[in-house]
DNA sequence: CTATAAAATGATTGAAACGATCAAAATAAT
DNA sequence: ATTATTTTGATCGTTTCAATCATTTTATAG
């Protein structure tokens, strides 16, 4: 359909996005030597590129817009992200955890927050397979991280396969604190890929304490793969009262909850 | 210890925070209206968050930077350490990379641009045990990315331990890519961490061709650990002709050396 | 409590970047 | 070859930025 060749300010622009890709930023400077075009193109190019959101403006040219969206977060979207909320239940949920613990974080927003409220703390060991939160836990002195193998999802910064399930095997974790993209009466806990949804039973399995992080949005609504029945749960952090039904289910199957106020 | 009521100053970018998070973003007179500052001050505050990481200056305001740590390499750094040498390595070592291949880069700075130099690349896979270099390639859709499990040396990004051997022993490698911290015609190639020796030792059994890479300040040097002896390397990445004593060693273990021109 | 030092703020300014408009050039279509 | 369409480059008024300095506020010491 579309085989028409590349007209010479689209190639331009993929060749911006090729850099923008390698550096991480572009100036207007740099477009204008690189391409021996005016300032007038290059200030054009970028604003073409923005509204196709691939890239964000700033004052002197912009920045790549890929790593900061994990699952395609745009602007209009970033808005409904609730991140006060988000904060709050890490805070909560960071709270559970007490100095010579053994924690287990697996990916997704909310286990992130948890990384960072964990970031000043002292003597405890960070289990992840989320690159992003191992990465911010870099320099903490105070921690010891242990990073899962596998590989790694691409646009996701989770670890998950064979090699991550042969290591996971050798583990002895606590409390694990596992993000999940929707909870429900009948279907539990579930989450978008399958690959995590494996990653996640296996962590289950080998912990003691199992805690479901996750926002009020999640409630009531269920994902693709089941992670596992809620009996397998032990505690839930959330943001708002649930329902009195499903406080209900959720207590039925010894579950404690817990309400962070943002 | 640090428990004094924050500043009026601190209060006031606190809620600039917090109105991020709730909207994604803000412009410069929304900061005016809703603080009654000056607009120099409203200014100052996106500068002061930006530089902690916290915002993105964008044209007449701000956006939400939720995610991204500070995954920015400062001007200062990318002057000190010989950084367009090694730009020039990891460029030429690159070029020894094939579609259809499975490398290994281990921690480094010259490992970390071989990764950059392999993002817009296709079909390879890429093993690594620092975290840093997984990170970077989170978003390369055309690369499978392996990461080795382990224990994150605090400050160096890399995973070694038992758990990482025990991965490694699984994998198959065509080629390795070596970030040495000494190059010696006695003591072979060295490094300042013991676990990271053991891990790269265990790194090049698994391998089928190692490559070392290192700028001209690490020849005929040794750090505290050694690797492996100048046997184990097939090839050589480095930025300045060597000392003919030094080449004429490294042909007679049978190492290809190549030069990149800066 | 006052005097002094330090920090934060606001005003001013020249410089840089921006956005819009329109003419010239390149490209595509007839 | 001619015309229409798109892309580009130049111009200019406006906005935004960054640096400086006076002023106010806040912190510290006597």
């Amino acid at each position: 359909m579309n085989d028409t060749t590349p007209s010479k300010g689209d190639l331009r622009r993929q060749q911006i996005m090729t850099i923008l890709k390698q550096q991480g930023r572009i100036t207007i400077g740099e477009i204008i030597e690189h391409f021996q075009c005016s300032e007038a193109t290059a200030r054009r190019d970028l604003d073409l590129l923005e509204k196709k959101g691939e890239v964000v403006r700033t004052i002197g040219g912009a920045l790549f817009e890929g790593l900061t969206a994990v699952r395609e977060t745009s602007f209009a979207e970033k808005k409904q992200q609730l991140w006060l909320e988000k904060e709050a239940i890490a805070r909560r949920a960071a709270g559970l955890i007490e100095e010579g613990d053994s924690v287990c974080l697996t990916g997704g927003t909310t286990t992130f927050l948890i990384a960072r409220e964990l970031k000043q703390r002292q003597g405890i060991t960070v289990v992840t397979n989320a690159v992003n939160i191992a990465m911010e836990l870099a320099d903490s002195e105070g921690l010891q991280v242990v990073v899962v193998g596998g590989v790694m999802r691409s646009k996701s910064f989770e670890l998950s396969g064979p090699l991550a399930e042969k290591t996971i095997e050798h583990l002895n974790i606590e409390k694990l604190f596992l993000g999940v993209d929707g909870v429900s009466a009948d279907k539990g806990i579930t989450t978008f890929s399958e690959l995590e949804a494996q990653t996640a039973r296996l962590l289950i399995s080998r912990t003691q304490h199992t805690i479901a992080v996750f926002d009020h949005t999640k409630v009531g609504k269920a994902s693709l793969f089941s992670i596992a029945p809620l009996a397998d749960v032990n505690v839930c952090v959330t943001d708002a009262r649930l329902e009195p039904d499903m406080e209900k289910v959720l207590e039925q199957h010894g579950i404690t909850t817990l309400y962070a106020n943002a």
